[in-house]
DNA sequence: AATGAATGAGCGTTCATTCAT
DNA sequence: TATGAATGAACGCTCATTCAT
């Protein structure tokens, strides 16, 4: 009877937002990028076609929303990795655990996360996008690097480039165990077996006498 | 106007299916797979559209045998590396060479190269197509690590895992650089990098003592 | 909060209605009636969309209330031309004045003017109203030249004819002036010339006298 | 069996592209320029949609062009008419004679020649075509009334400001006679009266010796 | 084999209108 | 009455592929 509140349009629009952006992921993942049609989402999302244009500007404003809101948490977790109070390998050993993390809680994701790759080569906006969450834990391995160094655990390398390794490593895995398949390529160990051969050669004498 | 030998008119086939896989190389470079439309294609080739049809059975295969041609050419210089009469751990680092070569020499397929990661997510005929190019790699690679255990040269390591790593940092490192930019990262100072971290772990004191 | 009676809700209805019509002016002017989306009028009004549909049935109700405000302004002006206590020459001449007032007043209106009348081609309602306009035009013109044949003032001449040409001709000046530009047309000058050629006859003496 | 000749496609295309124009005017004279569907121009042309894209860049083109191609008939015609040997006063009477022909010939393509200058409202290259068309007209016109004055056949009079009602006359009447109907004006009428006005002048010798 | 005109299903997007509150 | 979220039919345009010559 007496209108809605200012409020409780705010509320129906972020419950649509959100309901139409799990829509999207699903039919995106399942059937990818090119594959989807706006229709399909929609029917998804149990809304009209017309709707998902309330919500986003298009095709690819949704799918760059959908990579937004996910690239926003892994940079969230990354972020308090330095800060938490252990050696510095264990941070690196924590940022493994991320890694297993984003390549098994997400699984439906990844796919989606390789056609983002590929559409980000063309698209600027998208392209910035991804450069923010790369750069983020390029600082945060970084910081780590640092850490260590400075403490004596770890040796004198290039922090600068080395600190590109998790997100280059994590793609690269993404990329080949998708195309390739578990039964080839088991991402998780790879990430442990090379944790191990880098410590191997980044830990001193000291750092690697520790428990 | 004298009749063509059977000989040369597979001499000609062959020219204008080359004709036509350059030019598709270079429109799919420049503008993406799903921006090129066959008529790009036929234009940049200077054949008729219907002509492609006769060397191709249409974009999917044109697109795949692109890559196969360059895949090729890829596995046959790693194919080589373990039976290099050099110590394994040169081979490691002809392995980081031609790391260079591939970002340096085409890099104009770079581009190419991640566009058909995505397509082969959807695609069982290009992702076969990729595994095999991916095995090719870890096979040479594994010769190489168990060459170097073998010899003393090298720790013992998980092989079958690590053999891995090579294709997972160039492609990721292709993705990565191709979407941040050069200027962020330099993927030929992380794999350089990378490698003697990699070597500090790998090596024992007498492989280290290497000159 | 008190209750308003029956007029003060009559009142502002009326005002609402003005409002709305006023924003529809301004923005089908600006970007004529196809480029113009209600949401546009709407926000122009500062009222929302389903506000629109209490005071119009639908978008094309808006554009010819629009049309008919504006034609009722002009037939009061016209309507009152033959009553005048002057020549019947005089009257043709503040004809003339009033189609430079229409030229220069509602400006803005041209357009959308012009867009009405093709509006009109394929709406019988619409074109019912332009023709109440031409005819109550027509009408007043034809007392004036009756007037001036009776007075002896003009030559008897074909009077339900000619008494269509004010529309006639302030209409092909509208439609060519706003498409060709003023730097190449100025219609005010070509009432007036064509007023002096009317009155003062085009032949000399010599061509008049044509049998 | 023999590929066709360059010549023998450009046969093809001449003729398609004929059809083409031929089926939009039907069409869009019938229906209307925003109500007409491509699919409804392509069904009366019996090609297909995309064919209609292989001719036409687009809807606007499409309309364009047909709107070109008429206006360069006519402006053929009024081109010829200054250098006819015949009075100028002559030449004038032929200019009504090819607006009686131009309301009588195309009929079916008046409707489409008002919703043409609406479109130009808001298409500059529509309105340039349109201002050529114009002053094209003017441009006879003028040498038409200046010979006339030259001859001593015309009273002098402001050449460049009239010489503009032919097209303004013109398309007033198409205007008011598509929507009024021709039941209350017969525009043929109107352009006969209007010349015999024009000629003989239409005060008394007392009107015409007014201040 | 080569040509290029023709096809037509398909899709992203728009926007006037409706309706629950 | 006023709101603005929701609707969904509609349409212009694309482009990989086919086919007659």
């Amino acid at each position: 009877m007496s209108p809605r509140t200012r409020a409780q349009y705010q509320q129906i629009r972020r419950q649509r937002r959100a309901q139409i952006l799990s829509a999207a992921r699903q039919v995106f993942a399942q059937q990818g990028f090119h594959d989807t049609k706006m229709s399909d989402i929609a029917q998804a999302a149990e809304v009209s076609q017309g709707t998902l244009y309330h919500y986003f500007s298009g095709k690819d404003d949704l799918f760059m929303s959908l990579f937004s809101n996910w690239a926003e948490q892994l940079e969230g977790t990354v972020q308090e990795l330095p800060a938490a109070s252990i050696s510095a390998a264990d941070k690196l050993r924590l940022m493994g655990q991320v890694g297993h993390a984003f390549l098994g809680s997400d699984r439906e994701l990844l796919p989606v996360f390789v056609e983002y790759c590929a559409f980000a080569l063309h698209n600027p906006r998208a392209a910035i996008s991804f450069r923010d969450l790369f750069q983020t834990i390029q600082h945060s391995m970084a910081q780590i690097i640092d850490e260590g160094i400075a403490r004596g655990e770890f040796k004198p390398v290039d922090t600068a480039t080395l600190s590109a390794l998790p997100l280059v490593v994590l793609d690269g895995l993404i990329l080949v165990a998708l195309i390739v398949g578990r039964d080839v390529i088991v991402p998780e160990q790879v990430i442990d077996r090379t944790l191990e051969l880098v410590f191997d050669g980044l830990l001193t004498e000291d750092g690697a006498s520790r428990p």
